[in-house]
DNA sequence: CGCATTCTCTGACCTTAGTCAGACAATGGG
DNA sequence: CCCATTGTCTGACTAAGGTCAGAGAATGCG
């Protein structure tokens, strides 16, 4: 093992790109364009909104109908205009295109045995077991955390789950109401700050910030979601919050937290947060945990 | 970890070339059409033919000969007739190609950069750590194992490198001569054979069978290259000459080996061959292996 | 209702990538 | 010296992928 890591992760570039890249396309294509075969793999079984492709595929919306009328005109799509909004048009694969599409899925399935067969099992299952950690690694790393206005779709959308969850896992249930506030207000600037992590377009966490002026701060709505958990993305969120409140002068860190949550405890623990009374008469928590901000924590 | 190995080879393809494919294309082209960036890249600091350019590349000859003359007008490299050939062109860099190609090179780091930025210290060990996993079993996959004539130049090849190697090893040095011959003749069919390992289109290793009337043959010239080993290259090859005996219907497998190769030894044992007692006067021998073929030792 | 917006479609246009056939020059082997 | 081969160059051509502007229909909001 030779080399820095950015020229390790170079080197595994090449090696995949040229391994994989190369023959996924050719294998893919097979005689139609590449943009027709890819197309025709994206609508699905199910069918789909011709806008939904436009975005998937960030296709220009000119070049997107005159491919859709292509495949149309081969007989392996149907173009109609959606029920509820005469704008939109839904497209489905015939069965000539079903045919197709479950050709490619044959055709990728042959490239992934051709990879696997010039190799013994054991190679096989190492192969596959490291493939699985640098998806996983991959993934995490494509997620972005951001500073977002919780009024936004993508905060919604994780406070809703976020709220939802908590009624699920608490023995008693959640109500918001019931819980100390921590309004769109408290989570802007500069009262607070709320970070939101997405994945592709997709929120899959988010963790706020209540700024006090007294040099302490809260951690509010630690989230991530069940499709990105073990990504790590906690700690990163966590991580991520700390160097906000040192950035903004905080010196000591509190949270509370319900038993229900075990990975969040955990989390806390391992981040160095240490268990203390209870400073707040949050109804839902049974820990509260504290962190002091300093040299020996640094801010990265 | 979910899915069978095939599905999770695809899982796989999908976030890499995601990741990795598409961003490469985009952060190596800057501006410029890929198929000259990548032509910017191939040339490489110390100039080369275009003729190598072309195979290595796999380009139409009066395609790169349009390409290499758009790089010229864009003052990017200089096009010299070779002094020994007056039908080859040479191809080199000039300042601003040179230049030019630092940045993508620069690019490129940013690229490994970038995907390494989110994560933290343990999660990059792991993602290298595995990547470089990935690489191994990848590139381990892309040897082809052919049947091949003694005669050929990859044959020759890896005989020529193979008897340098022993000559180096041996206390004694090596001298084909002096040993147990294992002839053109003797390793073409029906005779015996000989497997020849590629990487692309380099010679990697080799592997040979003098096959007997009485139901034994015998395992010669296994060599892998110094670049390829720790590929499981051996074990394929011993395997592959195995399943070729067994075809032939050989129920014995034998073969001598110096002290000096160890690994040839672990792999020999490994691959369950026993040591026994001299069966010929191999002057370089000091170990006598055996193996019978059988339905215990599958030929898969 | 009126108006801005959203979604699709069409025509016109462009670059990149690549193929093919043939011309031409240099080379090397007999 | 002849001739086949090798390497390059040119012209003619094609397909794929993509951009841009504008038209026109449907929708939603005030």
């Amino acid at each position: 093992m030779r080399g820095t890591l950015i020229e390790r992760v170079r080197r595994f570039n090449r090696t995949v790109t040229q391994r994989i890249g190369a023959l996924d396309d050719a294998f893919l294509a097979r005689g139609r364009p590449l943009g027709q075969a890819r197309l025709l793999w994206e609508i699905g079984t199910e069918g789909c909104a011709a806008r939904s492709l436009r975005s998937r595929l960030d296709l220009d919306s000119g070049y997107l109908s005159r491919l859709l009328h292509t495949l149309r005109a081969d007989g392996l799509v149907m173009i109609d205009t959606d029920e509820s909004d005469g704008r939109v048009r839904t497209v489905r694969l015939t069965p000539a295109g079903l045919a197709e599409r479950a050709e490619l899925d044959r055709r990728s399935d042959d490239l992934a045995a051709s990879i696997l067969r010039p190799l013994d099992d054991r190679q096989r299952d190492r192969l596959v077991a490291a493939m699985g950690e640098v998806e996983r690694l991959l993934t995490a790393s494509m997620v972005r955390v951001t500073v977002a206005d919780p009024r936004r779709p993508a905060a919604r959308h994780c406070m809703r789950a976020y709220f939802a969850e908590l009624a699920d896992r608490f023995e008693i249930g959640f109500e918001p109401s019931r819980s100390i506030s921590a309004a769109d207000g408290e989570l802007t600037p500069p009262a607070g700050l709320l970070l939101v992590a997405t994945l592709h377009t997709d929120p899959v966490g988010c963790g706020a910030l209540k700024l006090r002026r007294d040099g302490l701060a809260e951690v509010k709505r630690m989230w991530v979601a069940p499709s990105a958990r073990g990504l790590g993305l906690g700690r990163r969120l966590l991580a991520e919050l700390e160097a906000h409140a040192a950035a903004h002068g905080v010196c000591v860190l509190r949270l509370e937290t319900n038993r229900a949550l075990t990975e969040a405890i955990g989390l806390y623990r391992a981040a160095g947060y240490r268990e203390v009374r209870a400073f707040n008469d949050e109804p839902y928590a049974h820990h509260w945990f504290e962190k002091t901000l300093g040299p020996g924590s640094p801010a990265e």
